[in-house]
DNA sequence: TATTTGTATAAGCATATAGTTATATAATAA
DNA sequence: TTATTATATAACTATATGCTTATACAAATA
């Protein structure tokens, strides 16, 4: 639904500072191609759980991001309906794809899958 | 030249934590349509001249814009050949236009017009 | 040369940010 | 029910950030 004309320069730059920190950029990068579960962003990064969840809230508050329980895994991806979404999929765009990431952590068995 | 295949993430996520700050994303959507000198961007922004120095020097510094002097001026423009601009422009064609800002300067008599 | 004007740098301060450890909560499994 | 696992929140700390005022520098002009 990219009716979007043109944003709110406070609001955007509140969106890019956000993605301006290393993990939460390459957190949505991920999440643009695979919803992703708490777990394995520990796994993938070396962060702390509660840096992790701390960023995933960053995220989830400006609605970047959604939330869903499946099991005992909350699983985050990313909100498509987003006012921001156009604009993050385009700068998504002209970053590098974090597939090894996923494929690293398959590789040691910590790929949680549930779809 | 935009032959630019994907940036490194650590440093996206650093252009993109400049961009995260209001008064530098203005500068830059305004420096996508005009060059502009330091006592323009004083008068647009509510803020001190070294505030406005300190904000150019980031941008300078990351590549994003270059200075040239112009008679007592010193003017800045968009550095259209930085490993970013392509990021940059798709990211500014989501932004509302600026032109009223330098509009109002205008009518101020407080626009400079070497060009 | 001395003065003025435009810009940059230095120093300091208040607030924001990203991380940590400790603890709480919530769902699942024994 | 109790224990375990997954996630969130609280409290704290160190560092980064954005602003200010004071000062330095550099070009233009008198």
């Amino acid at each position: 639904m990219s009716v979007e004309t043109s944003l709110d320069m406070q609001k955007v730059s509140q969106i890019l500072k956000l993605l301006g920190d290393k993990t939460r950029l390459t957190m949505m990068k991920l999440l643009q191609s695979h919803d992703c579960c708490v777990c394995e962003f520990v796994a993938i990064f070396n962060m702390s759980q509660p840096g992790i969840s701390q960023h995933l809230r960053k995220l989830k508050d400006a609605g970047l991001v959604q939330e869903s329980r499946r099991g005992q895994w909350i699983f985050y991806s990313m909100n498509r309906d987003s006012e921001y979404a156009g604009l993050i999929e385009d700068l998504l765009e002209h970053l590098p794809d974090q597939q090894e990431r996923l494929v690293e952590l398959e590789a040691q068995g910590l790929r949680i899958s549930c779809e």
